[in-house]
DNA sequence: ACAAAAGTGTTCCTCTTACACCCATGA
DNA sequence: TCATGGGTGTAAGAGGAACACTTTTGT
């Protein structure tokens, strides 16, 4: 049996920020890389996963090296496990990159939402990493731009379903903010009165007594996530579409 | 960097199966087994994964060696990568089991949906393999029992998302038959003529002209999945709760 | 004064829920 | 004729969608 040849099991994470307009990713230059290759530059960061590690250990482990950051959200998206994922070219980039002697590398991807504060993008550009509009990438190195389509269609599936949306956001935010976030993540347009209705009646949040300053217009009213007030709801009833209620 | 010490990649499916009464899982009893230790007997179908295998052309393999069948639902559960979460004597029957000297184990959980009907019976039966109650279960092998636990709760989750319930129903089913499967999963009353008039309004099922035979009171009427109806549906309008819409 | 975004209610309609009886068949 | 499960309709309430104007601030 040839089960036990030299493969190994990676993290690789798409780790999402909101500026105020449009989802952005974190995305790290290739170190070694030749420009006559025709390798793409830009890839998620990534690691191989080590002896005494689960795999959400591995995943923040590249997280906080990436962003310096230790409590993020991170969630799974799935495992890349085709054989031919990264070959030829792209897996002597990978062996040259980690010092291995891979013939396979299965990986398993993460998604990870961040605030995208100053002292985090400081972080981040002083390590060489860019923060793109998800929007404008086209291409990315190995299989990576299909791991962050993955990625994308979780986080909207999840942005409807759980209270996601506020780990892109400052603690202190406007509901105006929730809901621009919601509108880019999600590409519609939404009714500011249903929104507000909506989210307000929720009781997830819970208004400060500050406010906007200095700017053009009626300064709008900070609210905090009351992640508390989520938790007892959830505990009291699940609930999703179509026949909503279930055992585990 | 000791990351490419003996570790492995498993799958290890959840094949859930419905006999009209309640959901059951397949289990097989392991052998090599030593009753004077102290392993739990039943394990869930598994294997390590080969060499131009991805992981889920693994889990068909699996499924088929235990099943018989080719065309099953599959779907990935999760992977379980704790270091630890096989060790000691499962790890030595693990190795003794696959001839492997592996000193980690990591695993990728499927669950499956078969359709129970006489032949499958018959051939998981002369496998030596069993159906068993998932209600009754209370251990298994390794860590699988926390795998079909993982198993369940996705299921309970798909199974009012998306119409994998007919995958354990027979081609031609009874709209009763249908809602005693939803009952048993999720573990609920549901109302009869409020299912009814829901799962008729969807326009996925088909009414066929045959009605069951041989029954002491009304013969009720046979229906089938019309899957070309819900990837229609499906393609003019995603839904779901909370914010019903979006691009990926 | 004007530009720019915040904040606010109502109506309509759809969907969900709760609920009870007659029907067709085999024994 | 009786036991068994199949099959049917309605009314009340909750929740979602569509829609436009006034308020507050900085310039």
């Amino acid at each position: 049996m040839s089960i036990q040849m030299n493969q190994s099991l990676s993290v690789d994470c798409a780790v999402f920020g909101f500026d105020g307009r449009t989802l952005k990713v974190l995305l790290i230059e290739r170190r070694y890389y030749a420009p006559d290759t025709q390798l793409d530059r830009l890839k998620l960061p990534g690691a191989m996963i080590l002896e005494n590690e689960t795999l959400p250990n591995a995943a923040i482990r590249v997280l906080e090296e990436a962003t310096g950051l230790r409590k993020v959200y991170l969630k799974q998206i799935d495992i890349f496990s085709d054989p031919a994922r990264v070959s030829g070219e792209e897996l002597k980039w990978i062996n040259r990159h980690h010092g291995t002697h891979s013939e396979r590398v299965v990986t398993v991807g993460y998604y990870a939402l961040v605030k995208l504060d100053d002292r985090t993008v400081a972080y981040t550009t002083a390590k060489g990493a860019q923060w793109v509009a998800v929007e404008s990438i086209v291409r990315l190195a190995m299989d990576h731009k299909q791991i962050l389509s993955a990625a994308l269609t979780l986080l909207c599936r999840e942005m409807c379903q759980s209270p996601v949306a506020f780990e892109l956001l400052p603690r202190k935010f406007t509901i105006r903010q929730l809901q621009t976030l919601y509108g880019a993540v999600l590409g519609i347009e939404i009714d500011n009165r249903n929104f507000r209705k909506k989210i307000l009646a929720s009781g997830f949040l819970c208004p400060t007594s500050e406010h906007e300053q200095g700017v053009a217009h009626k300064p709008a009213q900070y609210y905090v996530f009351n992640r508390a007030a989520y938790k007892k709801a959830v505990k009291e009833k699940l609930r999703l579409g179509f026949i909503d209620n279930w055992r585990y």
